[in-house]
DNA sequence: CACCAGGCGACCC
DNA sequence: GGGTCGCATGGT
């Protein structure tokens, strides 16, 4: 995609993309990731590691062919942050392929999803714990574990300090323990994301070859699914949300019902190739926050 | 108050 | 290989 990134007098950036091409409140509230919280101002407000990110459409600097973001950033660190809201990638081989009228109006409402560059200890340890859980659950129990075992952060805007915490680490994680996990609320995954993390912290480089175009979405997967507490549903969404394998594609109840109901019980998500995951988002934006179509 | 949630592991045949 | 069943917890 066409974007660019300009500095501000101020030191931080704007971000400037074609129009509609991305929405904050679709990417950041499509059930991809849990920890951006929008303001009332219609700031959205994020951890990225240690930083607080702050990042706000604003309509008077957005014209008729572009919106602009403005993001509390450097440059080089804005840079960073449109790799990490996916505004490298191509999504238009999407709209190559023949799609039936249901996909093209899941498509259409879902129009401004980014399929986010997360990092993979967090996504993996997110959904483990977003199994047998809903959305508001998995973000409550992932704002305790943050603040109860993460680094306590400030950030000063105009003149307040504000407060912040990063995401655990593993070896914040080992050291909270079992009992640890079990008092932010993870009941039975508590000790997947325990094990996870002994695993992920001894096995480290195991993890990051997967990010490498080496090792497709099958062999990640096939990788992640040997962990306890990571199966099939699990394994697509670290692979599509962490790892960018934009070819996985999560079996959810979500997408299971959209399977009986449009597709015979099965969807061949083949059809829709390099992609497919971000059709999985389309369906899932849709069905589960159109109530017309669900 | 039941019901259910971006499923998985253990166990069965 | 495929089909059940229990599971901690809290949001709705």
């Amino acid at each position: 995609m066409q974007y660019k990134i300009e500095r501000l007098p101020n030191g931080f950036c704007d971000i400037i993309v074609p129009v509609g091409e991305l929405s904050l409140e679709k990417t950041f509230k499509c059930g991809q990731c849990f920890r951006w919280v929008r303001l009332g101002d219609g700031t959205f407000k994020g951890v990225l590691g240690d930083k607080l990110v702050m990042i706000k459409r604003f309509s008077d600097k957005s014209t008729d062919t572009s919106d602009v973001f403005t993001v509390n950033l450097d440059y080089n660190d804005a840079v960073k942050f449109a790799n990490y809201l996916g505004l490298n990638d191509d999504y238009s081989p999407l709209r190559d392929i023949n799609l039936t009228n249901f996909e093209k109006k899941a498509m259409e409402y879902g129009k401004g999803i980014r399929i986010l560059h997360q990092d993979i200890w967090e996504t993996s340890v997110s959904f483990i714990i977003s199994q047998r859980n809903n959305i508001p659950k998995i973000e409550n129990t992932i704002y305790r574990l943050c603040e109860k075992f993460g680094t306590k952060k400030t950030y000063m805007i105009r003149g307040n300090d504000v407060e912040y915490y990063t995401f655990p680490t593993p070896e914040q994680i080992i050291n909270a323990g079992i009992t640890g996990l079990n008092s932010c609320g993870l009941g039975y995954r508590s000790e997947y994301v325990y094990k996870f993390a002994l695993d992920f912290s001894m096995n480290k480089n195991n993890f990051l070859k997967c990010l490498s175009d080496n090792y497709d979405s099958k062999s990640t997967i096939s990788f992640l699914i040997t962990h306890l507490g990571i199966g099939p549903k699990v394994a697509n969404c670290i692979s599509l949300f962490g790892y960018n394998k934009l070819d996985a594609f999560p079996i959810d109840v979500w997408i299971q019902r959209i399977a009986d109901k449009h597709y015979n019980g099965t969807i061949d998500y083949q059809r829709y190739g390099k992609l497919a995951g971000l059709m999985q988002q389309y369906l899932f934006y849709y069905t589960k926050y159109n109530e017309q179509e669900s």
